[in-house]
RNA sequence: GGACGGUUACCCAAGCGGACAAAGGGGACUGACUGUAAAUCAGUUGGCACAGGCCUUCGUUGGUUCGAAUCCAACACCGUCCA
């Protein structure tokens, strides 16, 4: 690749929200590029984690990839652990205060999370770091500093804050010290290039790159990457709110999730967590468009490349199948949980002992929707008594072999 | 230190002596439909009991009352304001 193709490539997925924001960002980085190909010294490209969660989703894998991105041509990755700032928690997406981590949590979640970062990052390639390293060092005097190039006008402008104020919310002191601590991240480490979502774009733009001139270094280029909406299509994806896509899961189910994502979401699903290339992207969303690739199967397609990079190809495809057959085809699937009920099997106790339903309440309410069938038939009283083997299935798409 | 306000099911939130297993919304689940687990529509959403019914749950503990999520007291936690 070229300069300018390199340019293109590391921009892609961006999103600064103000086009004079991105062109400078392009700019810098197009600069800082040129002089690092003609000095032959890679540059160094890090991103910071909040290691409040052990438990990733691909919401999480869009900086990930953008730093893989850098790493493929050339440069050097920093994973930043943020076990320090973590005693705080980030305040930029909430608009409530963030319950604190106690450090011997945040280390156990780090080492979690460092683990399955290396699904997508080269482990040879990565160098992880703590923030606790330098920030723990730093004496009041070095806060005061740093504290002092900040007015609290900034800090209120800041809509997740001016919301909490206004609201006669609580915002507390040392949230204020969060966006402190990040920009001191990228000066410890003298950082070229800063990855983070939109919701970081204070904390990259303004603190980070503030702190580095502060200290006379040349400020990070912030790269700002949007947002990953949840399968809803509408909100930023996070467990909390129940719309998040988790690495740690089947390639079934997480095929299946992309699927369920709404239509008007698939172009950012296609930017943010595919390996695709912008000519791919662009030529995707205008077959879509034009009408040449229907829009399940466009969908398909997108799952089944989300699924290959987190699995790979063979599983991609294994899920496709299953995804296929069950939901297409309204087929059973081939592989199923087997259960050997221990007295006699009579459906409402199978169900509840094989930990498929919860209670037999819920049992009962499902039969009487007609959400139980029996090989395929649907079950109208919860007490029948089982003839094994025979296949019991709940819903669409929970399923249990029953045998002797 | 003082003055208020809060704590309700997975989440948000109403209820302020009996009609409360507790409105409404979100989520989740089931069914119909479909292009999918999308959208839309309908239903379900504490547990046990084949039904009547029983048991547990509205921050905690105690009290008032025939009867408490609702009233009182103490305690715990959270918040706002004033100092």
């Amino acid at each position: 690749m070229n300069i300018d193709q390199q340019v293109t490539y590391l921009m892609r997925g961006t999103a600064y929200g103000d086009q004079a924001m991105h062109e400078s960002m392009r700019k810098e980085l197009r600069d800082r590029l040129v002089e690092s190909e003609s000095s032959g010294r890679p540059l160094r490209v890090y991103c910071g984690y909040d290691p409040r969660t052990s438990d990733l989703h691909i919401g999480h894998t869009v900086t990930m990839r953008k730093l893989r991105q850098f790493q493929e041509l050339g440069h050097h990755v920093i994973f930043v652990v943020g076990t320090y700032t973590a005693l705080i928690g980030d305040p930029s997406d909430k608009d409530k205060l963030r319950a604190q981590l106690s450090p011997e949590e945040a280390q156990v979640n780090a080492e979690t999370y460092a683990e399955q970062a290396f699904r997508i990052l080269d482990r040879e390639k990565t160098e992880v770091r703590y923030n606790a390293e330098w920030l723990s060092d730093l004496k009041l005097k070095d806060l005061i500093h740093l504290a002092s190039n900040f007015t609290l006008q900034q800090f209120f402008t800041r809509e997740n804050f001016k919301k909490r104020f206004d609201n006669e919310e609580a915002v507390y002191f040392h949230e204020l010290f969060y966006a402190i601590m990040q920009g001191y991240d990228a000066y410890a480490l003298d950082a070229d290039v800063q990855v983070g979502g939109t919701d970081q774009m204070f904390n990259i733009m303004t603190a980070a790159r503030k702190i580095m001139s502060y200290y006379g270094k040349k400020p990070n280029i912030g790269i700002i990457l949007g947002i990953l909406p949840g399968t809803d299509g509408d909100v930023k994806m996070s467990k909390s709110l129940g719309n998040h896509i988790p690495l740690n899961t089947t390639p079934e189910d997480m095929f299946g999730k992309v699927m369920s994502v709404p239509d008007k979401a698939m172009s950012s699903y296609a930017r943010l967590v595919t390996r695709w290339t912008v000519d791919k992207i662009d030529k995707f969303e205008n077959a879509i468009e034009k009408g040449e690739l229907h829009p399940r199967d466009a969908k398909l397609e997108l799952a089944k490349e989300i699924t290959s990079a987190f699995f790979d190809d063979e599983k991609a495809q294994k899920a496709q199948e299953h995804f296929i057959t069950l939901f297409q085809k309204k087929d059973t699937p081939d592989d199923m949980e087997v259960f050997k009920p221990s007295g006699e099997p009579i459906l409402l106790d199978v169900l509840v002992d094989s930990g498929l339903v919860r209670s037999k309440s819920q049992v009962r309410r499902l039969v009487d929707q007609n959400g139980v069938k029996i090989d395929g038939e649907a079950v109208s009283d919860p007490y029948m008594v089982l003839t094994p083997p025979v296949i019991v299935q709940v819903g669409k798409r929970r399923f249990l072999r029953v045998e002797k």
